[in-house]
DNA sequence: TTGTACGCGTTATCAA
DNA sequence: TTGATAACGCGTACAA
């Protein structure tokens, strides 16, 4: 590999002024300067993250921590996140699994964004303490090092519940997300305080865990239990894609028998039909305001934990309840 | 932030041993190594990945580099990518955008895998030349360095082009992908090989770009020129949704007067109703592969090129020709 | 076990 | 003002 010093040998200068004339400071010559940097290019010369690293102390890059790679929002969340840091010459690199938090204590990464509950408060805190800085999407944290970015969940949750109400049901299935999601979990208390609210409504809580085929066993037991015309409220989209392709399969219709409304708007919802009712958000608005905020507290700005505001996506997936 | 300086300090033994406890060479004994563990622990240790790096010169880092973070079965591959890394204690990181090329020559990471049109024939092979190894996804080079891990794109899209035949169509519409995609020439070409194969079988190109847009665009000619039922085949699924939802707003059905085959076989084409009929192909199989090949040039194996299969998922948007 | 050279770029200090 | 010397960052690995 060709180092400064193989620049400075052949361009018979002091590898100092390499390094000057490298990163274009005033003090060498506009000649000297540009011979220099003739020289590097005539031997392909291309510096050493290691080395300037160790010692400027830090990379220019953010690591995003995300559960797994496929989540169906993660593409223009990380499009949001990436703009908003391209600016600021910042690179940003997706990281996931538990192998990849050592990225932060090694300093590989100058702070990072975490959307992931397999990465526990505590470690997020042990890394703070550090200095390290960090935006988390997941998780209520108090920390000088730590801002969070949140999603209106209590309003998305809400406006479900009582889009459900609405349209004259009174005894819905809820069907919840993963223990461990702080989503899921604010998802749900906010419909239960809907619930509470409105003396005859009556809810079910089935258990599920985010995923496409949570919702599917949900749905078995919804169509076993049915009755009358039921509303199901899914805290995300890919269950309530579950939910879905059971009841198609069965002799329910959805929107008549079977009425679901879901959470998130993700890509798949708008070509479900009928067209499946969520509550959407913006995921690119959502990733560029935690890459600003990253940058706020990196370079040392008091910054406010901030909000992303949800919306109501009607579908003809929940109708009116005929019979109510 | 503590060093192992300050370890040796604090154990009163010089860095050398302490850095020898740490990497559990057997040159200490078992009562130093465990009293130097405990005080690396207690003063909460982390070891710094530039200094390390720039010493053994490999980060056990590799690099994926995607055109963007949204495609539709980057999922899947990252999936397999990380699996079959895991296991030899290399990490993954996802990147994107021209930016993070630096990535290769400046060392952060110990290889690439490239699937992005956009990375040049030219600028990979340099990188090569450098000493760099590299798997690409979407093109042919030949070097040393290089390894290819390809889809059969040549034998999914005969399948297509013949289902399509098969069923009975003579005239049919390609739509293209981007000019600069390897992917879509491979697959236009097989189209066209088979076309010419059959005398009375005829054609029309319509441009493409692999966006779900151009599909509809492409769908609103067709359209306009329906006088029988005709089949479509789209170079990619995206394209083929594009189509689907522009027909689907017409008066024309899928299936019955516009026929349509895609190819990728992503989750979402799975949901259409009537179900779309594409090109399959283990992606998760395919980023295994690279890992795997990628693994043995780094380690200085020899390596094939490979290649993954693919099969044909009919689907209810082609249907026979009762026409024909 | 330990001293020390090394990897490579940055930058403060000092001399011309 | 221009440029050279040298310390520094941190961990590794060889020689002693």
């Amino acid at each position: 590999m060709v180092s400064i010093k193989d620049i400075a040998k052949k361009a018979g200068v002091s590898i100092s002024t390499v390094s000057y004339a490298l990163n274009g400071s005033s003090k060498v010559t506009d000649e000297t300067c540009a011979r220099i940097l003739a020289i590097a290019k005539e031997l392909d010369y291309t510096p050493n993250a290691a080395a300037r690293t160790l010692k400027k102390r830090q990379t220019k890059i953010i690591g995003v921590f995300l559960t797994d790679f496929s989540g169906p929002f993660y593409g223009l969340l990380l499009q949001g996140i990436k703009e908003g840091l391209d600016r600021q010459g910042y690179e940003v690199i997706v990281c996931s699994g538990e192998q990849s938090h050592r990225f932060l204590p090694e300093r590989m990464i100058d702070g990072a964004i975490v959307l992931d509950a397999a990465f526990s408060d505590k470690e997020l805190l042990q890394h703070a303490d550090r200095g390290h800085k960090i935006v988390v999407l997941d998780r209520e944290l108090v920390h000088p090092n730590i801002n969070q970015v949140l999603l209106d969940n209590k309003a998305g949750a809400t406006l479900a519940a009582e889009h459900a109400l609405d349209l004259g049901y009174r005894k819905l299935y809820v069907v919840t997300g993963p223990q461990a999601s702080y989503d899921a979990n604010k998802r749900l208390q906010a419909v239960k305080q809907v619930m509470d609210r409105v003396p005859d409504a009556e809810y079910t809580e089935i258990e599920g865990n985010f995923s496409k085929s949570s919702g599917e066993k949900a749905a078995e037991r919804i169509l076993q239990e049915y009755r009358e015309p039921s509303a199901v409220l899914c805290l995300n989209d890919e269950m309530a894609i579950g939910v879905y392709n059971t009841v198609m399969q069965s002799e329910y219709r959805i929107g008549e028998h079977i009425h679901i409304i879901g959470f998130d708007n993700i890509e798949l919802s708008a070509y479900m039909t009928p067209r499946l009712a969520t509550i959407d958000y913006s995921k690119h608005k959502w990733g560029a305001l935690a890459a600003e905020q990253l940058l706020k507290i990196i370079s040392g700005e008091a910054v406010e934990n901030e909000r992303i505001y949800v919306t109501l996506v009607p579908g003809e997936s929940i109708q009116l309840n005929e019979r109510p």
